[in-house]
DNA sequence: CTTGGAAAGTCAATAAGACTGACATAAGCT
DNA sequence: AGCTTATGTCAGTCTTATTGACTTTCCAAG
């Protein structure tokens, strides 16, 4: 399953392995999700959902704000999955103690436990493939996942995404 | 920007790390797609475009059936991507030599540029993240991707995959 | 040569998840 | 008082996917 190459220094960057990387990152972000997918298909909820309980798991009492920011969606396509989590009982609202405009959000016990459920089968996965490739290949999966991530989009500050609003 | 840990062998499978890892997928594989769906934008295209233009690329001749197995959508999803293309000329259909209910999918001259063009902004992020990770970093990476992969799923043989056909 | 099944094409209906645009309300800020 | 921000929501659209049903063509086994 390995690519065995001589000259690494060399031809790691051929076109060739770069094509095998694109496929493998599609392939790979496939696996990732299949096993979270399975569950949430029994709650008839889609990735969207996943997302949202993720990052609310992640950091709780969040805003609305910082969750469209992170997760790069219109306040209208929140909405929609926010409202069904909120009317299923698992994300609980409370208004903002500083500024009461705003929302903060978490998850109730009974959305912890959908999380939970999901992050263990996604970590799970994570970890097989961790655990089979090793302590450096971890390190180097990291690193260039790092490298990818295009910092115009997800970072929290430094966020030229549009907004509904605020634009003409 | 990289993770210092000491006493890596034991520390690299905690659950934060794995969360980290998560996180750090979703967010890998939205910069991953930032560049070719700028320019999909400009076609009225989309990702599912993307990945039919990229695999007929990657095996030229291949057929409908080979297709979906790969790309794991139905028939009906495939066809209207590859309607499309055909009918705006990127793609062309041949009827298969050996078998003739059987269509060899291959790219026009109009369709290689533009696969060419979504590959070069794609393949352009992945070498610098691979530049900026070096080589050994590229091999851990690809490592842990191959062990992600959910083989009952991509696989050409072993396919659990639905059909439309064939399922009562 | 007939028949069953495979490969492909297509029509229709539906769904999730995203989008834009518009409007409303409450609350903070100047 | 007036502007701005944070949120909520209605309506309409789009892309990509789904299932189900039906057809045409064609290979292959009997």
């Amino acid at each position: 399953m390995q690519e065995k190459q001589s000259n690494q220094q060399i031809l790691f960057l051929t076109d060739e392995q770069l094509r095998l990387g694109v496929e493998a990152m599609f392939f790979a972000y496939r696996g990732f999700n299949a096993d979270p997918d399975k569950i949430l298909e029994k709650h008839s909820y889609g990735r969207a959902h996943h997302r949202a309980l993720h990052f609310i798991n992640s950091y709780p009492e969040t805003t609305i704000n910082h969750l469209i920011h992170i997760l790069g969606v219109t306040k209208q396509s929140l909405n929609r999955v926010l409202r069904t989590l909120i009317d299923d009982g698992l994300v609980q609202v409370k208004i903002g103690k500083k500024d009461k405009r705003e929302r903060n959000l978490i998850l109730t016990d009974k959305g912890k436990v959908l999380e939970n459920k999901l992050s263990i089968v996604q970590r799970n996965r994570m970890r097989l493939a961790y655990k089979a490739a090793g302590p450096d290949a971890v390190a180097g999966f990291r690193t260039v996942l790092n490298y990818m991530i295009d910092s115009n989009l997800n970072n929290e500050e430094a966020d030229n995404k549009n907004y509904n609003e605020g634009r003409e």
